[in-house]
DNA sequence: TTTATATACCTTGACAGGCGATGTATCTTG
DNA sequence: CAAGATACATCGCCTGTCAAGGTATATAAA
C-alpha cells in the first residue's frame, strides 16, 4: 500500500465487520443514487467507489439481488438501455412509492445511528 | 399509542427494517455496557432498554448468542454469580483482548457511519 | 490472431446473525 | 395457588451478503 493512502473498508475479508454494518443499508444507498438520476447497475456502483473514495464497494451479486427485491415491492422500475455498441445495460428508475420508502429507511437509519452513538458513548467507562 | 409517545423502533416486527441495521453493532453494545462495569445478560439488557427509552431491546436468543460468540473469541469470560436467592445469573467481564477490539469496533462502525451518511446526503436530488 | 482487460449483467450455494418459539427454574405478589 | 418477574438456554427458520462461476461485447496489447 502506497504511504498515505488510507487502508479501505475491505467489504468481506477477513479483517472487514463491514458487511454486516452494511446490512439493511444498501438498498437505501441504491435508492440514494436513484434520486439523484436514474442508473444502471455498473454505473451506480463505480459512483459510490469513487463517491467513498474506494472505501466502499458493493458486491455483484448483493448489488443485483437488492435491485431485484426493489424492483419485487414496487420501488424502482427497470428498462434496457437502447445501447447500440458495448455491453447492454439494465437502467433503473426511482418510483414515488420508492422515494418514499427512502424518506423512511432515512429516517430509520438516523435513529438506529443515534440509538448505536448512545450505547457507545465513552462517557463512565470502567478502567479497573 | 398514547399522544405524545415516540414510536419505539421495533426490532422484529413488521415495519421494522431496523434488526439488519443492528446486525453486526449488537457485539459492539454488549462490549460497550461491559466497559462500564461487568455485568449479567438480562441486566445488560434492561440498561440498554432503559438507555434508548425503550427504543431497543435485544432479544434474548439474540442477545446470548451474541455473549456466546463474544466469550468463543475471548473478548469477553464468564462466571456463575453466587447469589443465594432468585434466579442463578451468568456474570461477564470484559478482556483486555475484548477492550481492543471494542476500540476497533467503535472505528469500524464511525468509518461506516460517515460512509453511509455521505452516500444519502440529500445535495443535488432530482425531483422530476 | 490471440490474449487480456474493461464493460455489463446474471445465478447458485453457502454462511452467519437475528428471531420466534419453547423450555427450565426460582422468587414475589395478589 | 396462580400469575408475573427474574434469569438463562436452545432449536430451526429467514434473509442479506458473498465467493465463485457464467454469458456477451468492445478495445488494446502481444
Amino acid at each position: 500500500m502506497p504511504p498515505g493512502e488510507a487502508a479501505a473498508v475491505e467489504w468481506g475479508d477477513s479483517m472487514s465487520i463491514a458487511s454486516d454494518l452494511m446490512r439493511g443499508n444498501t438498498e437505501m444507498i441504491l435508492l440514494a443514487r436513484l434520486m439523484k438520476k436514474e442508473s444502471y447497475g455498473y454505473e451506480i456502483n463505480k459512483v459510490i467507489q469513487a463517491a467513498t473514495g474506494g472505501q466502499l464497494e458493493l458486491k455483484e451479486a448483493t448489488l443485483y439481488g437488492a435491485f431485484c427485491r426493489l424492483e419485487a415491492v414496487g420501488h424502482i422500475v427497470s428498462y434496457w438501455g437502447d445501447e447500440t455498441t458495448g455491453a447492454r445495460r439494465r437502467y433503473y428508475r426511482i418510483t414515488p412509492a420508492g422515494r418514499q420508502a427512502f424518506a423512511q429507511s432515512r429516517a430509520e437509519w438516523e435513529q438506529a445511528r443515534r440509538l448505536i452513538d448512545k450505547l457507545i458513548a465513552q462517557e463512565g467507562e470502567n478502567h479497573d
